[in-house]
DNA sequence: TGTCATTTTTAGGTGCGGCTAAAAAAAGGC
DNA sequence: GCCTTTTTTTAGCCGCACCTAAAAATGACA
């Protein structure tokens, strides 16, 4: 009655969702998740099921699904694993920011807790990964004290500053490096009508009053 | 109609035990197979069945697989992976030799090209794994000049190196570590009579002439 | 408030990878 | 060379993770 890649994905799912719509106490839709894992909502409908005998997630009927503290535990340790492979892949192996995520996603799925202690010892305990995110700690606390709102968000007319990118938005990684565009880059009007509006709500920026902006390095 | 963990290991465990057999046309029994691979004979019965249908083994039924041009090349390509996971776990991340098998085992079901490519620069084409197992090439290639034999098989009285040891034996890994020998260590008459009878066929050795013997380091 | 569209769950089916029990083939002893 | 023991396969069953189709609950709106 222990892990399995198929109960960790619809953790991680829950987790995911649950933060994108505003915390922990936020329930997520059956068929929400049955889209962010590209499966049909009765297969998801029978494994919610699961994760509540486990003690992971609690579930009210056709209203939704949310992770217990348990499970949000065992959730933040695969957020973890998951940003610590990519850091490795990025800084170590030398892999460009939109390749790794596909990899990372196999990888989260280790099971050694030495290993994950150790990883994380080589690559000098890193706050955030490649793509900007921050990665949990050990006791799966996140010390992110920025302040980052979606582009999609930000003010017509202000600027800002990207401070992360969702990893599992190849699309978008990719439109941010073919403009030269990466973390720390600033994000003007000219830059925000060059990007492709949908992916707005996946590049989250600092937000900078307009008397802040000066020239800044962009490679990514 | 792809890979699969279980095929792999079913693969790997073919390749492994052909090889130990005397080479790529031992045929291998079906009880071998599940005692190495810590399942029932029917399941592997089963799965042969379906190893043969992929083109990847020959089965001749009440007498034993054995792989196929194709299904070798499949299995060397996992060895590979294996053994470079095992060997960045220890020179990269200061694993001991004898911690590494079983996270290498889930290592080594990654499923990416690149990786493997970037892994291997990484640790600069290492040649031999830890335990002094050749790392075959990305054609598959073995290239191992070494002679060498099983400590079983050294005739009594005589010397020799310790040139590899299979890497799945955790408690021979240990006792040897226990004793302060690793690869390259001199066994002489007293070595091995410390060292269990069960674990020298497992220690693979370069038989010396009694003359060579002289002092050699034999930290692990 | 009743009806209708949407969402979610239940019911029932498939393939995979394991199992036990029983049948069949091979191997060994006399 | 037959008979017994061992090995291997076949038969049939279970759990997991998916599916489709149908039923049930929700909620939006006239």
């Amino acid at each position: 009655m222990a892990k399995s890649t198929n109960r960790e994905d619809h953790l991680k799912a829950l987790y995911a969702l649950g933060e994108r719509k505003g915390g922990s106490d936020a329930w997520v839709a059956t068929n929400d998740l049955a889209a962010h894992l590209q499966v049909k909502a009765p297969s998801v409908s029978g494994m919610v099921q699961v994760l509540q005998e486990l003690g992971w997630a609690e579930h009210r009927p056709y209203h939704g699904a949310r992770l217990t503290h348990s499970g949000r535990s065992l959730a933040l340790s695969l957020v973890r694993k998951h940003r610590l492979w990519e850091t490795f892949l990025v800084q170590r192996l030398g892999f460009g920011w939109d390749e790794v995520h596909d990899i990372a996603e196999q990888l989260e799925h280790i099971d050694s807790v030495a290993l994950v202690q150790r990883l994380d010892a080589y690559l000098d305990h890193p706050e955030v990964d490649p793509h900007g995110e921050p990665i949990p700690n050990a006791h799966g606390d996140i010390l992110d004290r920025r302040v980052l709102m979606p582009l999609s968000e930000l003010p017509a007319g202000s600027w800002g500053q990207i401070g992360a990118v969702q990893d599992d938005q190849g699309q978008v990684l990719d439109q941010l490096q073919r403009q030269n565009l990466g973390l720390g880059s600033v994000i003007g009007p000219k830059e925000r009508t060059i990007l492709p509006a949908e992916g707005h709500q996946y590049i989250l920026v600092t937000p900078w009053q307009k008397a802040d902006a000066r020239p800044q390095t962009s490679t990514p």
